[in-house]
DNA sequence: TCTGGGGTCCTAGGACCC
DNA sequence: TCTGGGGTCCTAGGACCC
């Protein structure tokens, strides 16, 4: 199978400019900042993290922090992003560890975006420090020039513009600039030609693919699968037979290369959510529902900052064990107010603790399903939902939020919001 | 080794409706 | 009395990604 010919691809068109010569297949590109959080690191600090070739960025050990970025000359003592930083140091000791720079970190990535805004009208941010590009249909703007050139043009802008080295993959599809990008590392970049799919994907691993985890790794190394290779001798029925309907096709399609998913420049958001993992196990409810508040009214926050409002709570509870638990309720009507949103959080905590009650590792309160009331039910409810929020309680959370914006987060010690 | 914080998507069972 | 199938919503858990 062909997939430059995937009946699946979009069109092209979109709001691209019009083209001389339009290419039968897509041309995408993945645009990954190199070690990014080391790199802002070094920007941010200069003649501290930016003098320090061992260098790792995360969480301190005694916080239970994990390496959110491990500098290339980390990496060779087995240092790697994810791991718990206390293991990393024991790795490599003579390592200097330093926070991640936030609010640097935003504003590079910012200005990458803005870069990447220049050269096609279709970038979608995919992380921080990920980008794909959609660039069919841009080759007259391009002279023509091959993806490839042109990926080492961004490549120069980019650097030139913020100072970040990055990297980028190419193809017809995501997959293929994503696997692409990888081998482009560091600071390189690596195009695969049109036709050239399924051949450039006999050298990766299963484990290598975008969305084969661990588990999924696990369960193919038992079928007795480790590689492309050997998964391409395998039929579609006994994909779909042993790894079950959606998975089975998408992965017989998966390594042929094939991937019709679309660039989009933005996605809403279906969830946010706040979390925090404590220095220490927290065995006191009464200390424990200090932190559902202050969890609650961060959420609660962002929320408002966004316009929205949301019918679902979720309650996030690690034990001490690393068992994860969670409870979530819907409501009829979607909430906005701390209040509320408290209310509904600490009945769902108070659940989770009756359940199984040990120390608690991590809490956390996600909300999701935005916007408005769900049709039918609506008058059914409409006392419980007068119940859980009121106009003063969504007056009194603005009050607060506009406080907080002209004096700082701890203008307001607002007590008990708890009782009314 | 002792495991962050922010997300997305999938599955599966039960409730409820037609 | 016993037995349908399909669709949607909700909940809980898990895999996966950066």
């Amino acid at each position: 199978m062909n997939p430059t010919n995937d009946p699946m691809a979009p069109s092209p068109s979109r709001s691209h400019p019009p083209t001389r010569s339009p290419s039968p297949h897509r041309r995408i590109l993945l645009l990954d900042c190199d070690q990014f959080f080391v790199q802002c690191a070094r920007i941010a600090d200069p003649e501290g993290a930016g003098r320090e070739p061992l260098l790792l960025v995360g969480g301190s050990p005694e916080r239970r922090g994990v390496v959110t970025s491990a500098s290339y000359e980390t990496r060779k003592y087995g240092a790697r992003s994810g791991m718990p930083m206390a293991r990393a140091l024991r790795l490599c000791p003579q390592a200097k560890v330093v926070p991640v720079p936030r609010e640097l970190c935003g504003i590079k990535s910012r200005e990458v975006r803005a870069v990447l805004a220049r050269f096609s009208p279709v970038v979608e941010a995919a992380s921080i420090d990920e980008a794909y590009l959609d660039m069919t249909g841009t080759e007259a703007l391009y002279d023509d020039a091959p993806l490839e050139e042109v990926a080492r043009r961004i490549q120069a802008a980019v650097r030139e513009e913020t100072g970040i080295a990055v990297s980028l993959g190419g193809g017809t599809n995501r997959l293929i600039a994503k696997l692409a990008s990888g081998l482009a590392k560091p600071a390189g970049v690596h195009v695969v030609p049109a036709g050239e799919e399924a051949a450039f994907m006999r050298r990766f691993t299963l484990r290598d693919l975008p969305g084969v985890g661990p588990a999924l790794a696990d369960t193919l190394q038992r079928l007795g699968l480790a590689t492309v290779e050997h998964a391409l001798e395998r039929d579609e029925a006994w994909m779909i037979r042993n790894l079950g309907e959606r998975r089975g096709a998408w992965l017989y399609r998966r390594i042929r290369g094939i991937d019709s998913t679309p660039v989009e420049p933005y996605v809403e958001p279906k969830s946010m959510s706040r979390e925090e993992t404590f220095p220490e196990d927290i065995h006191d409810d009464d200390a424990l529902e200090t932190e559902l508040f202050a969890l609650a009214t961060r959420v609660g926050a962002d929320l408002r900052r966004e316009g929205r409002r949301a019918r679902t709570v979720t309650v996030k509870l690690r034990d001490a064990d690393f068992r994860t638990r969670q409870a979530s309720r819907t409501v009829p009507e979607p909430l906005e107010s701390d209040r509320a949103i408290l209310a509904v959080a600490r009945e769902l905590l108070a659940r989770l603790r009756a359940e199984r009650r040990t120390g608690a590792r991590l809490l956390g309160v996600s909300l999701s399903q935005f916007g408005g009331p769900t049709g039918g039910q609506l008058a059914l409810f409409e006392e419980e939902a007068e119940s859980l929020e009121t106009d003063r309680d969504r007056a009194l959370s603005r009050t607060m939020d506009d406080l907080r914006a002209r004096f700082g987060p701890d203008a307001v010690r607002s007590g008990r919001l708890l009782d009314r």
